[in-house]
RNA sequence: GGGAGAAUUCCCGAGCGGCCAAAGGGGGCAGACUGUAAAUCUGUUGUCAACGACUUCGGUGGUUCGAAUCCACCUUCUCCCA
């Protein structure tokens, strides 16, 4: 590791803001820090947004360095207002902890917690336990009321209003730095580029108080090249668990990356080589797809597996290159039974969800946007014959990319 | 505490008591064109046993032949004054 991790979290285009360069270079060109990366257990699972902390997370604990991942079971009991133009749900106690259950299995994909060499802690732990005026005198003090409203998360909220509750939420997040830095000796919060002047909080709160080093620096946050968030669909995030998000789509997801965002993609969210990257930054046109390809290919393997980005790669290949059909589709099986009771295509379809309502249905044949066996629908009440099973197998298509097995039981 | 206003379909946002399943935009979905891309164009976008029926406009009641539109109360939010 001849290089500063400094330079490499740079030069992949991670970096966004600083507070101070200088330092942070120093402390990071040898091993053995400590820095943290706060998660807010919102959701049920870690989606793309996270990953990209991750993986500054990976690089910087392959640099000898030991991550802390701070899971926000006490500041998701009150909700960051950042980038938000509205109050946040409030989420219960309870789910909050089993998303943190969630948070800390998906953490280790890319963090390596063996030996000590990379920490979990829950702020849950200090933070519920705190006493309201020992806290106001505390940590309160050292807060200017006016400097607060300047931050930019707040000032959106100031148009549409901003409870005290969600006010809190800086001084607490400010008050993990500080815990963190006299338990851990960390000195370094990293963040997106949102947690901005949450993290500068936190830098300022350690200095007053212990006169310590601390420093912050946050990353971009993905974005297409028309500044759109990424890792958004119509079915909502992408998600890094299997289940919310099927390593298939996900592989798709990515796949299907708009050419200008390939390249960004692979500096942020693979670990190919800058010299490999550059190569594939030559290609022009529809040469592109090689490196969506192993965009996709690479990023699946990181969240789900060498084996299931095979599988997903596979499936792909036979769906979209081949003759449309695959041994790794979804598949539904169909009895002789149902066959005979006369199945309707469309209530079937609605059943395993692939279409959301039977007016949809009705809607994508009208349309010319459903296919049996590659032949268009053009029925409403079409009802499955066994003639329709070819080698006991029929394939559904709704539009150019959801395929669909049924399979004769 | 006093006063003014707002709440509409996935989101933003129009909406005269009947012609409102509700303009427009965004997003989504499908079609054409393509490279499983982008851009563009077209169609579509509450549900159902569908030329009709049913449910929807913060909640509950009311006025009316008829209400998203009027009234009362409630809830939440915004703004002004204290």
């Amino acid at each position: 590791m001849a290089e500063n991790v400094f330079d490499t979290l740079v030069e992949r285009g991670y970096l966004a803001q600083v507070t101070h360069e200088e330092e942070v270079r120093e402390l990071l060109s040898k091993p053995g820090a400590s820095f943290y990366i706060g998660f807010d257990p919102t959701a049920d699972s870690l989606h793309v947004g996270h990953f990209v902390q991750m993986m500054v997370m990976a690089h910087l604990q392959r640099a000898g360095h030991r991550p802390i991942a701070l899971l926000g079971g006490g500041t998701g009991m009150v909700g960051d207002p950042s980038g938000r133009s509205d109050l946040r749900q409030v989420l219960t106690v309870n789910t909050i902890q089993e998303n943190v259950n969630r948070f800390r299995e998906q953490m280790k994909i890319l963090l390596d917690f063996s030996n000590g060499k990379a920490l979990m802690v829950d702020n849950a732990d200090w933070l519920l336990k705190l006493n309201y005026v020992d806290f106001l005198r505390d940590i309160g003090a050292h807060f200017s009321v006016n400097r607060m409203l300047t931050a930019e998360s707040y000032k959106q909220r100031l148009e549409k209003g901003l409870t005290f509750l969600e006010f809190n939420y800086m001084l607490m997040q400010a008050y993990d730095f500080l815990v963190l830095y006299r338990e851990y000796d960390c000195k370094l919060q990293l963040g997106g580029d949102d947690q901005w002047s949450n993290i500068l909080a936190g830098v300022e709160l350690v200095r007053r108080k212990e006169q310590g080093d601390a420093y912050g620096m946050t990353f971009r946050l993905l974005t297409t090249s028309a500044g759109v968030k990424m890792g958004k669909t119509a079915m909502g995030a992408v998600w890094l668990d299997p289940r919310k998000t099927s390593p298939f789509e996900f592989y798709q997801y990515w796949r299907n990356t708009d050419d200008a965002d390939v390249i960004n993609c692979m500096k942020l969210l693979t670990f190919i080589g800058m010299d490999e990257i550059a190569e594939y930054a030559k290609l022009r046109d529809a040469e592109i797809n090689q490196a969506k390809k192993r965009l996709a290919f690479e990023v699946t393997k990181i969240v789900h597996g060498e084996q299931a980005a095979q599988s997903a790669q596979k499936q792909a290949e036979d769906l979209f290159e081949k003759a449309g059909r695959s041994d790794s589709m979804p598949t539904t099986e169909v009895t002789n039974q149902q066959l005979g009771d006369g199945l309707a295509l469309l209530d079937l379809l609605f059943e395993i969800k692939m279409i959301p309502s039977k007016a949809e249905g009705r809607r994508l044949i009208k349309q010319n946007g459903l296919y049996l066996n590659n032949e268009p629908v053009s029925d409403f009440g079409y009802t499955l014959k066994a003639s329709d099973f070819q080698d006991g197998e029929a394939i559904v298509r709704k539009g150019k990319k959801i395929y669909h097995s049924l399979r004769l039981a």
